[in-house]
Formats: C-alpha cells, structure tokens, sequence
DNA sequence: TTTCGGATCCCCT
DNA sequence: GGGGATCCGAAAA
C-alpha cells in the first residue's frame, strides 16, 4: 500500500476521509518542489447543513470544487492573508472536504524552511493550516488539482497508517459554530499538531 | 456598490 | 495571553 490513491478511495464521508488522510502524504512540486509532508491533523467540513462549512450557503464559483468530484484540491483564501488547502471528500453526492490543518515534513525541508523567513525552527514542522500551505508552496492557482492524477504537481500519497489507538478526536479549531461536533481528527503527540483554541471572538462568558 | 466577518499567524507584553 | 495586519467573498440594499 504505497503510491497514490484512487479516486475511489477517496469518495468517501468526509468523516473517514479524515480518519484516512492522517498519516498519509502530501508532496508538492510547486515551484522549486519536491516538499513531502506527512499530515498529522485534519478537520472534516461536510454537507449543507453544516454552519462551519462554506458549502453551507450552497455553491458559488469559490467553493464549487467542494462538490466533486472527490480526491481533487480545495484552496481558499482567507483573512486577507492565508491560504488553507482541503482535500474533496464527497458522499452521495454532498459537497464536503477534509482541511489539512498541520503536517511533518519529510522530505525538502531545507526549502519548507526557506519559505517561511520568519519562522522559527528547523522547517520540519508545518503546524497550522496555513503555515502548510506556506511550507508547500500552495496558492490559488492550485485550487481544483486532482490530487490522485500522478501528472499534478500536488499529490496524495499513502504513508504509513497511524494505529487507531493514537488518532484522538476533539471540536475544530477556531470555528465557534457547531463546536458540539468533534470533527477534528489528529495523530497524539506529534509536535506539529496545534493547540486547541475555541471558536468565536474572545472568550465568551 | 457597500458592508462586514472570517476554517489565521506573528510579535509583543 | 492579547491584538494587529490585511483582503476577499457573499449578502444586503
């Protein structure tokens, strides 16, 4: 079991899509590529029912990839500043993704370091969404790429499975909707994984 | 056309 | 532990 995905594979609820994708691999040869990153924390958004989701107010031209077909690459911008990058999940037809919130790097660490100037650390580390897409080389211009074709420049590969005994489950990160369903997936004890903060403006009380 | 809020990160205290 | 940077997408009017 190594190499690629199937699109097939991946069709699937985004609920096991993100149980799937920890300690799977995603490489780029973005740019000055290959950066290989094996991710070790994700966030399943799903449905139209979902108020978390951007597909909760239907489909508009920036999250139409959300509704398939499954296995392709979801990126958005956000906060004037950041990219977040998804990968498509799709079940009987819903619109739905997994958001790959942070990852180790494994391979091409020198450039995932020289990519974020600021950072501090030794660049193995891709902790939060954005700093992943950062670390990848990730941008706009990589929304909607078939992740399973093994000609796209961003793919998806199948790394070693991670013991269902050290997936751990809890709210997602940042978003103050739905904060009852634990829809975030991550590998216990690795440094990449980021700290909990609770979704909304401050602490309400 | 305008308004407003957001699946964030980083630096400073 | 808290606030500023900084800009796009969607809804309202």
């Amino acid at each position: 079991m190594s190499g690629g995905f199937t699109r097939d594979e991946l069709a699937i609820d985004p609920l096991d899509l993100a149980v799937m994708l920890l300690g799977s691999e995603l490489e780029s040869v973005a740019g000055e590529g290959p950066v290989r990153a094996r991710i070790v924390e994700v966030e399943a958004y799903r449905g139209l029912d979902d108020p978390a989701s951007h597909s909760y107010r239907g489909r508009t031209p920036r999250n139409d990839v959300m509704w398939g077909p499954a296995g392709h690459l979801y990126v958005y911008f956000v906060y004037g500043m950041h990219f977040c990058a998804n990968v498509v999940g799709t079940r009987d037809g819903e619109p739905g993704a997994v958001l790959l919130r942070a990852a180790e790097v494994v391979e091409g660490a020198p450039l995932a370091k020289a990519r974020r100037p600021k950072a501090r650390g030794d660049g193995s580390l891709a902790g939060g969404p954005a700093i992943l897409t950062t670390v990848l080389g990730l941008g706009r211009e990589h929304n909607g790429l078939d992740l399973t074709d093994p000609a796209s420049p961003v793919r998806l590969l199948a790394g070693e499975r991670v013991d269902a005994d050290r997936v751990r489950t809890g709210p997602r990160v940042g978003v103050a909707a739905a904060m009852e369903v634990p829809w975030r997936f991550w590998v216990d004890g690795s440094p990449a994984v980021s700290a909990y903060r609770r979704g909304g403006k401050r602490s309400p009380r």
